[in-house]
DNA sequence: TTACATTGTCTTATTTTGAGACAATATTAA
DNA sequence: TTAATATTGTCTCAAAATAAGACAATGTAA
């Protein structure tokens, strides 16, 4: 599942950082919280420092003759081997006292390299926070840099968090909720095909609330985006669901549409004329 | 009404543009899209340079110490002598092919100047935008740096534009009218007191559709945010209006709410479950 | 005093939403 | 083979929200 090229491990790539960076846009970075549908969670693809014990999101920088959402495509791309996936830009995340990456100091130290090689060490980068959702199905995980494990972890299990990237993944599903717009998120989680309790599953989730088994497929059906297929038999001892498949052509991923937001403003005693 | 310090004109203040450069991140600027209401217009603040027929919005650096949320407001507050106004983050311009400054260069060079002083008029820069909802009456604009003029224009009238300011000011726009907060946006943009009539306008003006006066005025006074006051007597020839207030403690800046999407949504044939 | 334009509010029809009910049905147990 | 069971697909009806029309109230001008 995982493709680990035994060359793009370790803390020795940290060359390949530099150069990097080099030609890059200083003091800039990218990091991409990829979402992923699986087992009833909601998850995202984090990476593993080698040496250490800590997690971070799939992270890069900005070169110097590259658009930002060109540069985020391409990160996003190495991590999963997915293209064309809409990446959505949802915060830029820059307060003076971001954490830096001087917890690798030591270890390079130790290694034999000369840490007056690495001023980026110590200084504070602005980034830019994209979100993208994605069919864990297709995503075939791939580690880079000084990365050597790459893997998804439900969003309310997670590991060891490096960096602000706790707060960056708060933000992100804060987004993603308040946001959500039903037919594409669908779309670009889900499989190939899904029974309706399978799509029903995937909004409480990322809703984190119970919807109405017999309001929700009303309300699914009506909007004419699912194409509905022959019935699964499950094996199990009660009626058979269909079996549904999103409608091609329909999702345009230019087009990011909001949603979401209604209900959370009736929650707080406010809402639209 | 406009505080124009005569030191702080024209081109001899590249300087000052280049001491701020030193101090703070390379390649990354801010823009701030500042909102007004008067004479029934949608207005925004902009500055003329110095020498040259091109106008652009209140931009500025961040300072290597300083959040980036802080940076916008310092800016914020230079040209518009407010503090304390929220000022909302809503989106990054990063194109690599994003104009640069290399216009001033002529100039300069006639002024004097060692072109090759200014490596960042060929460089890409990285721009955050910001935008802000003000009261037109507080705003006491001020030129800054090289900018010999500071004046509100209506949204549909709008000079030329440096940059690709245009295309920031529309994102800005945009983000307004589709995240629309029925409170915050008319207790920023509206005086002390107003008619329903003049709060109607302004939202008739932001989202550029009529609404239906009755349900206008059944739904914000519902919402409980208005104190009714005396009547205000026109001198024209029917009923009074009443002049309303916005309820003070319960405007929440940083509590900054979305709103607005619903109604676009069933435009486009989808809607919320 | 009347005419007029606009305001504040009420009413009614329509649409949307929320919640319960029930028949249909694939499998298991008897 | 039949009954029991759990879940599914759909319908119904009440409640809530929204849209649109109507009308009395009222400052000012004629």
């Amino acid at each position: 599942m995982c493709q680990n090229d035994p060359n793009s491990k370790g803390l020795h790539n940290i060359k390949l950082v530099l150069d990097n960076l080099n030609e890059s846009i200083p003091q800039l970075s990218i990091d991409c919280v990829i979402f992923g549908f699986n087992n009833n969670e909601l998850k995202i693809l984090l990476s593993k420092f080698a040496e250490f014990d800590l997690w971070a999101l799939q992270a890069g920088f900005v070169r110097q003759d590259e658009d930002i959402d060109f540069a985020a495509q391409r990160i996003f791309e190495e991590r999963t081997g997915l293209r064309n996936i809409y990446l959505h830009q949802f915060h830029v995340f820059g307060k003076a006292d971001r954490p830096t990456s001087d917890f690798l100091e030591k270890k390079l130290y130790k290694s034999g390299y000369n840490i007056e090689d690495f001023p980026f060490l110590k200084q504070r980068f602005v980034t830019i926070g994209y979100y993208s959702l994605v069919d864990f199905q297709k995503v075939v995980p791939a580690n880079v840099l000084m990365f050597e494990q790459i893997e998804w972890f439900d969003i309310n299990c997670l590991p060891l968090i490096a960096y602000d990237h706790k707060e960056i993944i708060l933000k992100a599903l804060d987004t993603l909720r308040t946001t959500l717009d039903y037919s594409l998120v669908g779309f670009n989680l889900m499989p190939e095909t899904f029974t309706m309790n399978e799509l029903q599953k995937l909004y409480e989730t990322i809703l984190d609330e119970k919807l109405s088994r017999n309001n929700f497929q009303r309300k699914i059906l009506e909007m004419d985006i699912l194409v509905r297929l022959e019935k699964k038999l499950t094996g199990e001892a009660h009626k058979a669901p269909y079996l549904y498949q999103f409608k091609k052509n329909q999702n345009n991923q230019e087009n990011f549409k909001q949603d979401r937001v209604k209900k959370r403003m009736e929650k707080e005693g406010d809402y639209q004329i």
